[in-house]
DNA sequence: TCCGCTTACTAAGTGAAACTGAATAACGAG
DNA sequence: CTCGTTATTCAGTTTCACTTAGTAAGCGGA
């Protein structure tokens, strides 16, 4: 559920729900997986995933932390968050517009 | 400005643009790129918008109307306009999230 | 009338990212 | 010691977004 349809967009960007998702604490990419499914609805599969945490990484965005050698947690860095927070409110102000503009009575009258 | 990141990630699909621009009434492609970028701040090039058309209306989310030889003009379908609905609800469900997560004092104490 | 601007769409080609799915492997529970 | 969960890597394919250039109708002005 919550499908991100297959041809036509993904409609909402994998980098940005890692984002959200370190937003709260650090974590490594499996949590990340779990932690994005029950905020969003989406299930990545692992390929996914971690081809977005390498970009995110050579962005800047994200940083390894010291890593177990089984498990490689991320944390957000500082200009991740700003990223983060500029994304979000465009974001809002999509949704805004759009549950506006959806609203009044589709089809009734 | 409000410019698509390029590499990583898009953060806002074209196909959900145009059916939030749609979602206020029929429209052609050139007036949803003007539509577009006042309020999301995308400039989208026409070879992206028309090429979003083209899926959106294969997809049965928006359909063409009749064309006077100059204006392609669309209007968005029942189908879309469930589809846009439920996009929102996601959209904001990750919107709040992230907005409450990235919210608390960052870096403070 | 003809020049140029805006409007409006079409088309070609490229690169990057998302997706699938399978392989690998450590660890814990029983 | 075996099975299921945790956790990551890798290979391959599809598809979308992007850029750019080309076509063409309509309109205002000189």
């Amino acid at each position: 559920m919550g499908r991100r349809t297959p041809d036509l967009g993904r409609f909402t960007d994998v980098a940005l729900l890692v984002l959200v998702s370190l937003a709260e604490g650090d974590k490594h990419g499996y949590r990340m997986i779990q932690d994005i499914e029950e905020f969003s609805g989406s299930s990545l599969e692992p390929g996914t995933l971690y081809g977005a945490l390498m970009r995110l990484e050579e962005r800047g965005w994200i940083e390894a932390l010291p890593s177990d050698e089984r498990r490689r947690p991320y944390r957000i860095t500082p200009q991740g968050v700003d990223a983060l927070r500029e994304q979000l409110a465009t974001l809002r102000r999509i949704e805004e517009t759009g549950s506006r503009r959806a609203r009044p009575s589709w089809g009734v009258a």
